[in-house]
RNA sequence: CGGGGUGUAGUGUAACGGUAGCACGAGUCGUUCGGGACGAUUUAGUCGGAGUUCGAAUCUCCGCAUCCCGACCA
């Protein structure tokens, strides 16, 4: 029986809606709000955070959706140290270079970084394994912990210093075959975000390509809470992110003029890297001819606090976090109203067995101590899609009573029946 | 990294330079019991360090923390 204080967050939430932060005009994101508020995440300091019971379970579902997805382009799953030597960091000139970069020192006054991103790691890796053109194409892929030293935390949970990160690197022969990667990858990254319940608010983005490369396409999630300005084109989707607008007067991919202008937050960001971390690192290959070339490569990225975050953004509303089913913690909310007759706890505790034995995951909340109304506000403010309510009036007609958090009306529903409808 | 704000009990908030108070939470008892119930009772606090003063939560300085704006953002 799931019913932790991990679980049920015992802060009494401010009773006149959450608008965020106070009258001062100071503002932070809601995602930030209700996540703390509803027990999900805890912070440590600015910009770093734990995953409590019901926030740790929303980013394993993200985490595989995701896996789920990298397999489909053919990744391999590895991890890698975060722990890095400043010898790799060096070779590619980002010691001195990237401000972000946390460097630390070991005994006898060694220097470490705690990794930013892995190029630093991979691709020594992939000098291990990479030796002909029948080695490539190859995808690597991990979900890890990044460290950047960002001069300013901000916006709760989306921007952080220590953040989960899935990354994934390929290895291709050619730049042809890097573009073809690439364009099935966005496919299937915008599978990822309608699969996590934002794919109608996510647009592929021309970006700056930082030093790697002219452009770069970013994921942008349309919320006020965003850090970055987009313009969408009116006719075919595509957005341009401001940093780089001044140079497409019209659209790139359609030739339309005419955009909107929205916030957005990246949740997800991808490169061609070319050959930038290859020649560093001496990564080459003998081709067909047995000449020696360089490998060419890709890098594609997801913070998985930041897209749990934006799904917060995009689906809640004033009483608290709306989940979609695919991401949501648990399907159902089984919610005991507390009664003297014994049978109710009795049923409650047999619908709950009988649920989990169906596969269906259930928060059981049996609290004897807690009314009615307390336990609907907190399981709206939790968010889990279905809310199941046994009670004396229900079981009279040997009923629960079953409402979708995303509706307004709620309905009974025959206890053998119940199964059934949770989908 | 520049600028600004804020640090009072677990949380949220009051207190003119003069007895640190209230609400929520937590504990105990009783009454409630389908939309954040009620009474009684208990618990717990001025970020740290210097200074000014008869006296500092309050004023000054330093430090630390955190939030916001900007810059930055593989």
């Amino acid at each position: 029986m799931l019913q932790s204080k991990l679980f049920y967050k015992t802060d009494k939430p401010a009773r006149s809606g959450f608008a965020a932060g106070d009258a001062g005009g100071e503002k932070s994101a809601i995602s930030h709000d209700l996540l703390a508020r509803a027990g999900f995440v805890d912070q440590l300091m600015a910009g770093v955070y734990s995953f409590l019971p019901l926030g740790f379970l929303v980013l394993q579902k993200i985490e595989n959706i995701i896996r789920k997805n990298m397999l489909e382009a053919d990744g391999q799953e590895i991890l890698m140290p975060a722990l890095n030597p400043k010898e790799n960091w060096q070779k590619t000139g980002r010691w001195d270079n990237l401000d972000i970069l946390f460097k630390l020192k070991g005994n006898g006054d060694k220097d470490y970084a705690l990794a930013p991103t892995h190029e630093e790691v991979v691709v020594p890796l992939a000098k291990k394994i990479i030796f002909s053109h029948k080695d490539l194409p190859l995808s690597i892929f991990q979900f890890q912990t990044k460290f950047r030293n960002e001069l300013r935390a901000k916006s709760g949970i989306l921007r952080t210093r220590e953040f989960l990160m899935k990354d994934l690197y390929s290895f291709h022969s050619t730049e042809r075959d890097l573009d073809k990667y690439y364009d099935k990858m966005i496919k299937i990254y915008m599978n990822i975000f309608k699969e996590c319940g934002i794919g109608k608010n996510t647009y592929q983005t021309l970006a700056s390509g930082g030093s790697f490369s002219k452009y770069s396409d970013e994921f942008q999630t349309t919320t006020e809470a965003g850090e970055d300005i987009i313009y969408i084109c009116k006719k075919c989707k595509l957005a341009i992110n401001k940093e780089i607008k001044p140079e497409n007067s019209v659209c790139p991919k359609c030739g339309a003029g005419e955009f909107d202008e929205k916030k957005a937050v990246e949740a997800g960001n991808i490169f061609k890297l070319g050959t930038k971390y290859s020649l560093p690192f001496d990564l080459k290959f003998r081709d067909k001819d047995g000449h020696e070339k360089d490998v060419i490569m890709g890098c594609f990225g997801i913070g998985l606090g930041r897209l749990l975050g934006t799904i917060v953004e995009i689906n809640h509303d004033d009483k608290g976090i709306i989940w979609p089913k695919s991401v949501a913690p648990f399907l159902v909310h089984l919610i005991e109203i507390k009664s003297d007759k014994k049978n109710i706890k009795a049923t409650a505790n047999k619908i709950y067995q009988e649920l989990k034995k169906n596969g269906i995951q259930v928060l059981y909340d049996d609290r004897q101590d807690k009314s009615a109304g307390e336990k609907f506000a907190e399981a709206d403010l939790m968010g889990i899609p279905f809310r199941v309510v046994v009670s004396e009036k229900t079981l009279a007609k040997n009923s629960v009573e079953v409402k979708e958090r995303n509706k307004n009306t709620a309905r009974l529903i025959k206890i053998k029946q119940l199964s059934k409808i949770l989908k």
